[in-house]
DNA sequence: AAGATTATTTATCGATCGATACAGAAAGGA
DNA sequence: TCCTTTCTGTATCGATCGATAAATAATCTT
């Protein structure tokens, strides 16, 4: 039984793509279905009949953020052969992430945290549950770290976790103000600067 | 030669603060005029007649923000009796500031990078030149412990002051995530442990 | 007291917001 | 070939947006 009535006349995946472009660049209030019509290149009852709603499009545009940008930054941490390394990686390559040309720059969820009023309460639960991951992901790895004996067991993951987690929500800021891939490396960097002391240390 | 014509029937200083804590909590566009006159306890002839317009309002509630938490931080910077005590208090206090209770967290300057776009340009440009300026008086602090000796010459005030400031700014969305005093003020104190590596090799 | 000036209230402006009703078009199933 | 189903385009919905016109009230100047 193939699908019945009338085929969509415009690629779902790419509209979305477009749509989550649009969101990333305005967050999700400035983002107008004006707007988001004419870049999808469809009208409203389209949209609608696709996606459900605007609030709801956001969330796929979020999701499909996630499987990019978010999957990019989670391998980096898995395939790194020590918890430094995977830390640095995940500030370096999201500083290349967030000065792409071509892309708007920062984080398309850590940007959204000030969105949150306007949105549903459900998109406003899915993004906090969606950056607390990012820094449950980050902590596993230092907790795996100290496992193996990498680190010493007195760290605290958690705390050191959430300082780089910051970090880069920083970066994401910078980036959005105009801060270019140098800059930001220069900014991860620095915060690697504090590796020794927080690893080493009690915590 | 006293006021002429009927005399103003509101506090236009307590009317501003109002409008400056809506603006805080929600930003700009997600801010409506009703929310305004609600919360400022007048009608919108009398907020246009007294401010001229939303935007206008919003840059006289920005420039109330930065008389208060601003000068605060840029004192605390002034008065601490050494570089690293200014960063540490620049950090801590910061903490502090963003998590007070009857206060919207974060800095209101810094979470409205979002909301740049559905500003005006000539409100968009303040916001930016506000935050320019927040790093510059961290640099200049820097700078001038180069010139007393308190630092070394080979240290790049720029790259840490830009350092600094990012985590500051990663602080204000972590406070608007949630986060308490006590984790944001152990994130300061991350950040401070790449002190001794930041001045002391070359940068 | 009379005129000038400014603020206030009420009511509303045109524009845009997110979201739909409706009718016609394009496909599969019978 | 007709019927059902789904999508598309047009036109528009009620609500809300930021902002204002007009009339009234309150104060100073003369």
């Amino acid at each position: 039984m193939a699908e019945r009535g009338r085929p969509r006349s415009f690629d779902r995946d790419e509209a979305l793509h477009r749509a989550m472009m649009l969101f990333w660049e305005k967050g999700f209030q400035a983002t107008s279905m004006s707007e988001l019509t004419a870049a999808m290149g469809i009208n409203a009852p389209s949209l609608y009949a696709a996606f459900g709603s605007k609030d709801a499009l956001y969330r796929e545009a979020m999701a499909l953020y996630e499987e990019g940008d978010g999957v990019e930054l989670g391998r980096q941490i898995a395939e790194a052969p020590s918890a430094r390394a995977a830390i640095e990686a995940y500030l370096m390559r999201s500083a290349a992430l967030f000065t792409r040309s071509g892309k708007p720059a920062g984080c398309m969820v850590v940007l959204s945290v000030i969105h949150g009023a306007g949105t549903s309460p459900q998109t406003c639960t899915a993004l906090r549950d969606a950056r607390a991951e990012a820094q449950a992901i980050i902590e596993a790895r230092l907790r795996r770290a100290v496992e193996t004996g990498e680190l010493p067991a007195t760290c605290g993951p958690t705390g050191i976790a959430s300082f780089y987690v910051t970090v880069q929500q920083g970066m994401s800021i910078r980036a959005r103000d105009g801060a270019t891939l140098p800059e930001l490396g220069a900014i991860a960097q620095a915060a690697m600067a504090a590796w020794d002391g927080l690893t080493q240390a009690r915590s």
